[in-house]
DNA sequence: GACAAAGGGGAGCAGCTGTTCCGGTGTGGG
DNA sequence: CCCACACCGGAACAGCTGCTCCCCTTTGTC
């Protein structure tokens, strides 16, 4: 993915796919997949040519960097969620941060979205989330922190709406508001009705 | 906005605008905002030029059929409403409702969520909305049944947040079980964090 | 029944999108 | 230093969109 053995490239074509990388990982992660081809090229001072010989298709270029965020995402995630003193904590870390991350890169945002619902191949890169989010889930309902019932989908589930609330460019304290009402709905409260 | 005094229309006139009514209803409902104005002149059975002198643009068409739709969704919901033994009772079923009726009508699902953050003029539509939600949310509070400090604006943001499962055909219980989710994060639990 | 004028139809325009094609250019091995 | 070939740029294509234009038809009045 990153360098090719058999056939060591020319250095131009290096250094062209590294600019293509930096120009639509900005833009991708700033406005999101709509971002028009052309405008990535000439951020990358490079012609539709280059960029396509590089990437067969723009979702493959997406695709790319979409898993690179994740990787980086989950690693920075499990890295922050280790040392928490209860399960209960590292999981609502990981729902705030999220939030924060998912401000961060738009690309990220939706295809987050499309992959809690969608069975498609988009879930390459959900398959390096789920893992995490199955293990603070059961961590926490060992600790009898979560509401009975919980389960992993339904925690991605509220990613993807909360997701929404960044979507569309929702203040910061209106997104923390429903952060906190989701927050203390996923808490185990125990008297409550079925 | 149903017929003209000053000046009567010709019968195919007014019978061909019910006709773009119905299948531009009919379409947006389905599929929201995305459906091309052809197939919508074509399931009319009538002409583009047709279509667009009785509408100014796709949107003004849109928002005619989102003002019926709003209204008639105010009104159930009013007179579900009234008949709750609780103001909680009223404020769940509300909610309830309100993501069956997102699931039935895409355009108010777009529109809704939207409406939410943008302060531009599609919020005609949620003006008949707010007040609605403004009563139930008093009501629930005087009840003590609602988490303290939560706003209108909360229930509205709750709304387009689960609406974004509805939009990506999430199974009906995926949508269900963050709705219970949501709801006991509003129900007042008193002993939780600030 | 004739004649303005309101109304209708749909091809065509302008603008956007992802993608391809090909003549020219720069690289680096010999 | 030279030349083949990987590589480059960007014009052009195909397909979609909302919308307009203009010639023809229908309506209802006198």
């Amino acid at each position: 993915m990153t360098q090719q053995l058999g056939t060591p490239r020319r250095r131009d074509a290096l250094s062209n796919r590294a600019a293509i990388l930096r120009a639509a990982a900005a833009a991708f992660s700033e406005r999101g997949r709509a971002v028009d081809v052309r405008e990535i090229a000439r951020c990358a001072g490079v012609g539709m040519g280059t960029l396509y010989r590089h990437f067969p298709s723009k979702d493959a270029l997406i695709e790319t960097l979409l898993a690179e965020s994740y990787a980086r995402w989950v690693e920075q995630a499990r890295r922050s969620t280790r040392d928490r003193t209860s399960a209960w904590e590292a999981l609502e870390s990981f729902i705030t941060d999220a939030l924060t991350f998912q401000r961060r890169d738009r690309a990220v945002l939706e295809n987050l979205a499309a992959a809690t619902t969608d069975a498609a191949g988009l879930s390459v890169c959900r398959r390096l989330l789920r893992p995490l989010v199955e293990e603070l889930v059961a961590a926490a309902h060992a600790e009898r922190a979560l509401r009975p019932g919980v389960r992993a989908d339904d925690v991605l589930a509220v990613l993807a709406a909360l997701g929404r609330l960044v979507e569309l460019d929702a203040p910061a304290d209106a997104v923390h508001r429903c952060l906190r009402i989701v927050l203390s709905g996923l808490r185990n409260g125990d008297g409550l009705e079925p």
